[in-house]
Order: C-alpha cells, then sequence, then structure tokens
DNA sequence: CAGAAACTGTTTATCGAATACGCAGTTTCG
DNA sequence: CGAAACTGCGTATTCGATAAACAGTTTCTG
C-alpha cells in the first residue's frame, strides 16, 4: 500500500504487448529476456506470495538480470500488471459436452472463471479500480459469456449487465477468499467475536445470524448459491419476454 | 502499486480505535489531534484525490503536523485505513417510510450502499483483498441487510449469502464507475475500438453485442438491473420453501 | 515542591520501490 | 569498417512508511 512512484500506464504500449504488434529489433545484441518471461516470473511470485511481493527487483532477482533489464522487454510495472492478468486468465476452455443452452454454458463459464480467481487470487488487486485493458484471453472470455447471454434472447445491453453481474459474484468469492486465507485468521476471529460479546447488543439481527450459523464454513462450492440465484432472475426475465 | 514497507496491520490496535477503547492520556502535553481528525482529513484526500493520494505526509501535510505525529495517534497507515473505511461508511439511514417486506427493505439498503460506494469509490481498493475489519458501522450496515434478508425466511447461511451477492453487485458498479472516471476514457476507448477493429472476427460474439449497442452508456441507476435479478432469484428460493 | 513518569511533536535516519540516465559492449547494415 | 540500433547494467533520484532518539510539557507522588 505504497505510494504509486510510477508514471502513468501507457494503454498503447500495453496494447502492442497483449497483442503482439512489437517490432522485432534486428540489431543488437540477442535479447536474453522476453516480455513473455517476465510476465511469466511475475505471475510465479504473485502465485505464491501475493501481489505486495512483485516488485521489479524481485522479477529481474527470479531472472537473474538486474532490475532495469527488465525495463527494456516492458515501459513499466502498470503495463507489466496488465500483461499478467491477460496472461494469467488465459483462454476459457472449450465447451465441448456442455449443453447448448445459455444456463448450462453460463454455469460453466462461471465455474472456469471462478477457478482462474481461485488460481490467481491477486487478479482482484491487479483489476481493482482500473480501467481494464482487454487483451486477447480477456477478450475472449467476455465473448464466451456473451456467446451464453446472447441466446437468453435479452437485449444487448442486458447481456453487458448480465455478464458484470456474474463476473462480480466470481468476484466477491475471490474477495471473500483471499480474505479468509490471510494469516491469523483465528485471531481475528476471536477479536471479533469479542466485539460482539461487548457490543453485540447493539446487532440484534446480526446477533441472531450468527446464533443461527450464518457465518459458520460452509461445505459445497460458494459459488453455487450466488450463481444460482443470479440465474434464476436472468431466467425470469428471459421468460417474461 | 508500490511495494509494501508497512509492518503488518494490528487489529487489536485497529478495533480499539474503531470502538473508542482507548485509554485517555492523564499526562502529558494536550493532544493536538485526534485520530478521528487525521480520519477525517485522509478521507477528505481520497474523496477528492483518490486513495493513492492518501499518504501520511500528505495527511501530516494537510492537518499542519509533521509526519511522524501521525504515529502518536494510529500505529500505522493499514490501520489508519481501517478507520477510514468504517468512518466513510457512516451508519445506514433509518427505515422509516420504507415497506416493511424485506424486498422494500434490501432495495433500499442497496441504494444506500451503493450511494455510499459512489461518494466514496477508494473504499472498493480500500478493502480489496483484505480480511474485514468490522467496526460500529460496518456492523450496522450487515445488521440492516440482515434484518431485511431474515423476512425471507431463508436459512442463515443462505442470507449471509444473500448478503454477499448484493455487496458484491454494489462493489462491481463501484468498480465499473471507477474505471469510466479514470482520466483518458476516450482515448482508451479509442484503442480499444481500433484492437477490435483489427482482431474483431476472432470475437464474434462480441461483435454482435458491441454492433447490438452493449456497450453504449445507459441511462437510469446502473444499480438497477442486478438487483431486480438477484432479489428475483432470492425471492424464487424463498417462495419455494 | 522536586523529581519521576507519561506524554507530545519533531528531527534524523533507514529501507524498499519505481524508474530516469548514461555508459560500454554487441550486432548488423550500408 | 564505422555508424546505428540494441542490450544489460551501474548510478542516482524521489517518495513513502516508519523506527529511534530527543527535547519540551503536564501530572503525579513522595
Amino acid at each position: 500500500m505504497a505510494g504509486s512512484r510510477e508514471k502513468k500506464r501507457d494503454p498503447k504500449a500495453s496494447l502492442a504487448l497483449l497483442w503482439g504488434e512489437q517490432e522485432q529489433p534486428r540489431r543488437g545484441p540477442k535479447p536474453s529476456l522476453t516480455a513473455g518471461r517476465i510476465v511469466a516470473a511475475a505471475i510465479e511470485i504473485a502465485d505464491t506470495e501475493g501481489m505486495d511481493a512483485v516488485s521489479m527487483q524481485r522479477i529481474a532477482a527470479e531472472l537473474d538480470v538486474t532490475t532495469m533489464a527488465l525495463y527494456r522487454y516492458v515501459p513499466g510495472k502498470a503495463e507489466l500488471i496488465d500483461l499478467m492478468v491477460d496472461s494469467a486468465l488465459g483462454t476459457p476452455a472449450t465447451t465441448d459436452g456442455i449443453p447448448d443452452d445459455w444456463r448450462s454454458r453460463l454455469t460453466d463459464w462461471a465455474r472456469q472463471c471462478w477457478a482462474k480467481y481461485r488460481r490467481h487470487p491477486w487478479i482482484l488487486t491487479a483489476t481493482a479500480m482500473r480501467r481494464q485493458l482487454m487483451g486477447p484471453n480477456q477478450l475472449a472470455w467476455l465473448d464466451a459469456a456473451l456467446a451464453a447471454l446472447s441466446r437468453t434472447g435479452l437485449p444487448a445491453a442486458q447481456q453487458h449487465d448480465a455478464f458484470l453481474l456474474i463476473v462480480g459474484h466470481i468476484r466477491t468469492l475471490a474477495q471473500q477468499s483471499a480474505a479468509a486465507d490471510e494469516a491469523g485468521e483465528e485471531e481475528w476471529n476471536r477479536l471479533e467475536a469479542d466485539v460482539l460479546e461487548r457490543h453485540g447488543h447493539r446487532y440484534p439481527a446480526l446477533t441472531a445470524a450468527i446464533t443461527a450459523g450464518a457465518f459458520a464454513p460452509q461445505q459445497g462450492d460458494p459459488l453455487d448459491f450466488g450463481l444460482e440465484r443470479i440465474l434464476d432472475g436472468i431466467a425470469a426475465l428471459a421468460d417474461r419476454a
């Protein structure tokens, strides 16, 4: 959470890198790296130690070069993060074997997307509060979701809204699960329980919910509840039309 | 997006501050500040210039003290952020005049919450990927939502799930709107349009959706679509039971 | 009331991070 | 061959968070 010592993001450069629209150098020493290797190293670090551990110095160390060497391949950290996200998302799997109705397709899509977020929780931070720069992979995910949604017969604008709704749900889960994985979870729970012991009377509904086990760990995929509700809601709308 | 030069968050200290469980000093000079004033200054900065502008030095400057003076009142930046969030959320308004059914109550709740996120978009970043430390206000919001949800008759665990679903939707909108407010929005759109011009054929559903106006600016409250779907989905479930 | 004790704001010093700049060596083209 | 286009790298700058130590201020205590 330290300050932003960086220059602004250069979307043009990010896009060029995302789409591989870089001219190959014709002279000079052979590059010892590629943007791809840098991105892969950064993702590796983010996966294992979280986004906070991703620094230019750290990536460089991982690749056995000096920090500044990286800047020959990516314009800056902001652009690197754009690349990380698109790369980590990868391509959605084919829909082979999935029934050809919108609900099955969307469910499958959501499961896959959720899997990606679980594998790379840092995607959440990496994309929070920033305009998304759609790379090839991100566009593929969007396309897949819209392909399913188009079968609902809903107006295009609502298809987009529905897409956001589902992504939002997945991101909420990612947030929850990232928070739960934080260190010292037990201590935190104990502290909060303590607080509620002392102030719980001010929160009757909450107290009742806790007593009823609303916050007990659940079994089953946390994705399901919300996804079912959303799809039910969309179905109701689609049927109405 | 710079590194984390801070020590870990101290939840105990945050909670003590959140609940005002601090012992008042009995000796020494009169304190010239309070945690509250620091938090207010930080929120002011975040509101007008975004979270990135919130640095200890900046807050101190705003309050006409040295940076280190702040550390007499808050243990560190992480704890300060906890306080900022709870303070910015404030208390949910009373439900006077809102019909006493769960759907109306939840709709009202969601609108209020969405208003808070719109006023303080940085809450999104401030709470991303971190375990939430529930302060008095955050608990009040949670309590209010659960009070409404309890009238659905759903099991407690599902009430919690439903709560997350709604908050998730609100946060998605906040994310969207924050991204849209970023500088250079037009240039970005132009660049993306360019890309699609060149690669659009790989994304038929997306191309179709764009043509159909899926991404055109919409009128009306963006909250509504998703909220209606979610509530419809919840209603369907509640009716079934 | 004299210290001691508990505080306060401040100064100074580290350390981590991003990244601008310029240098020396490497390749390739005219 | 020599300039041009590159590459990796050492150096320096700037910001941010925060630790440590210091000097002045109040309030107790004996």
